[in-house]
RNA sequence: GGAGAGGUGGCGGAGUGGCCGAACGCGCUGGUUUCGAAAACCAGUAGGCCUUCACGGGUCUCGUGGGUUCAAAUCCCACCCUCUCCGCCA
């Protein structure tokens, strides 16, 4: 959430902000019932103050005394008592309201209501050119009998799958390839929970608003699955104070991701895009609570996952996604679109977010810096890579005429040497 | 699932009604000492909110929310969380 102290002195930049994002959340009523909650809290503090020094000359009192300072007393907590009540009903309704109020995007994003407003800021490879009849990742799944989507649908539901035989190791290879990489690069590896409590959720700006969008295991639990580790990453150090000598900090985890995607019947229905569950390597940055810093390391994350997809020869180009198309905690974020030739354009695999401190303020993330301040950090997170997006662009962007797949370089050694996966079959 | 213990500052850990926002230790910061460092010694060191140009002042917080009391970290109630033992199990 944003700093109530800031939209109580920025309204208008809070408000276009919101506007930008096209999101309604109401700054005035925020602004009135802070400027209402100031006056109280000196009111209240003084009759505490008041009450706390008669407690005093009550102990030190005669027994002949006491009956009439305690009675004297006691009205003045009665009224106390009515300020305090209002007090919590004011601090409720505002931290209610806090919540719902989105961070204000960058200057640098782009105006626009969907991600067909997204404006293309680079392009990376030629999307390949086949002198034969290409296949889609799904006909190529079927034809090698590496993918069941019936069976996947009759064990889980639509939405889902199972992968076989070698598509099954492909995709451990290119996690493994993905999270080595990290490592290498000096992200600290975290096998983190995959199922968190709901404030967790809240904490790293899921909800409220999210609920839909996440398996919920609450009646028993209170535990939600997440959509991606960037949550369990992102709170690790919740409610603490790090040291700042300690920051930035660099994670890298790899989870099962879980999505309702709930309001998407019949969007992207067909193979692997878009499923229930599926396996992520994700990046993550605490970072130091300085503009300039975290968006330089917001540029480190996204060219750590460029640098994944030129080794892999995937085609991709990085989109600076619009406003409108922006969720709630972000102040700017990246995607990543690779080159998918059967839907003929490029599609997303990779989102790479900066969100100040929205995140740290929920979570209760805050470190000391050198000159013995705390502040709340700043939070930064990138795809490394997801398994099923990945592979649609594997299996795609390398496929050969007989319908074998050729491996890139780097995921040979992660598949024993293999250099090429499937039987050759007629030529097409 | 059964039984028990406990949640205190950056960390560890005292504190069972006022002298406690809190002993002591560690850590950190500054100083003394040193050619420099280590060690030793001295001093400082929680966070939020309101107010102040500032120095400062006020107030809240010892898991959370209520209650008792002139007065609560300390007593009572509810809830949340953690740990230990037994059982079951990957």
């Amino acid at each position: 959430m944003l700093d109530l102290k800031f939209i109580v002195s920025h309204p208008d930049a809070v408000k276009a902000g919101a506007a930008k994002k096209h999101i309604d959340c109401d700054i005035d009523r925020i602004v009135a019932l802070d400027s209402e909650r100031r006056e109280l809290v000196g009111k209240v503090d003084a009759a505490r103050a008041s009450s706390k020094a008669a407690g005093k000359k009550i102990a030190s009192a005669t027994p002949e005394e006491r009956p009439a300072l305690v009675e004297a007393q006691a009205a003045e907590k009665a009224e106390l008592k009515g300020m305090e009540a209002r007090q919590k009903e004011i601090g409720d309704e505002l931290d209610r309201l806090l919540l719902l109020v989105p961070n204000v995007p960058a200057d640098e994003v782009p105006e626009g209501a969907t991600d067909e407003d997204n404006v293309e800021i680079s392009r990376w490879g030629e999307p390949r050119t086949f002198d034969f009849e290409a296949r889609s990742h799904l006909e190529l799944g079927e034809l090698h009998g590496w993918i069941d989507i019936v069976r996947g649908a009759r064990l889980a539901g639509s939405r889902n799958y199972v992968l076989i035989g070698e598509l099954a190791m492909l995709e451990q290879a290119v996690m493994r390839y993905a999270y080595d990489s990290m490592v290498e690069k000096g992200f600290t590896p975290l096998s983190v929970p995959t199922l968190v409590r709901s404030e967790t959720m809240v904490g790293t700006g899921y909800f409220p608003g999210g609920e839909d969008q996440a398996y919920k295991c609450d009646e028993r639990d209170d535990l939600c699955l997440v959509g991606t580790a960037e949550v369990p990453v992102t709170a690790f150090h919740q409610d603490e104070i790090l040291d700042g000598s300690e920051l930035p900090m660099r994670f890298v985890a790899l989870s099962s991701c879980y999505r309702r995607e709930a309001g998407t019947y019949g969007k992207d229905t067909k193979g692997l895009y878009r499923v229930h569950q599926f396996q992520k390597v994700e990046q993550v940055v605490i970072d130091v609570a300085d503009d300039a810093t975290s968006l330089e390391h917001h540029r480190e994350i996204l060219g750590n996952s460029e640098a994944i997809l030129q080794a892999l020869e995937l085609p991709y180009r990085v989109v600076n996604v619009c406003g409108g198309d922006l969720g709630q905690p972000q102040v700017q974020k990246f995607d990543i679109e690779t080159w998918m030739p059967s839907r003929d354009s490029y599609g997303e695999t990779h989102s790479a977010s900066r969100f100040h401190d929205f995140q740290s303020r929920r979570l209760g993330l805050r470190y000391r810096g050198e000159d013995g301040k705390v502040r709340h950090c700043h939070t930064l997170n990138n795809t490394v890579a997801a398994s099923t997006r990945m592979l649609i662009a594997l299996l795609e962007n390398h496929q050969n005429a007989d319908g074998t797949i050729s491996v890139p370089g780097p995921l040979q050694p992660y598949l024993r040497g293999r250099t090429a996966l499937g039987r050759p079959v007629e030529t097409r």
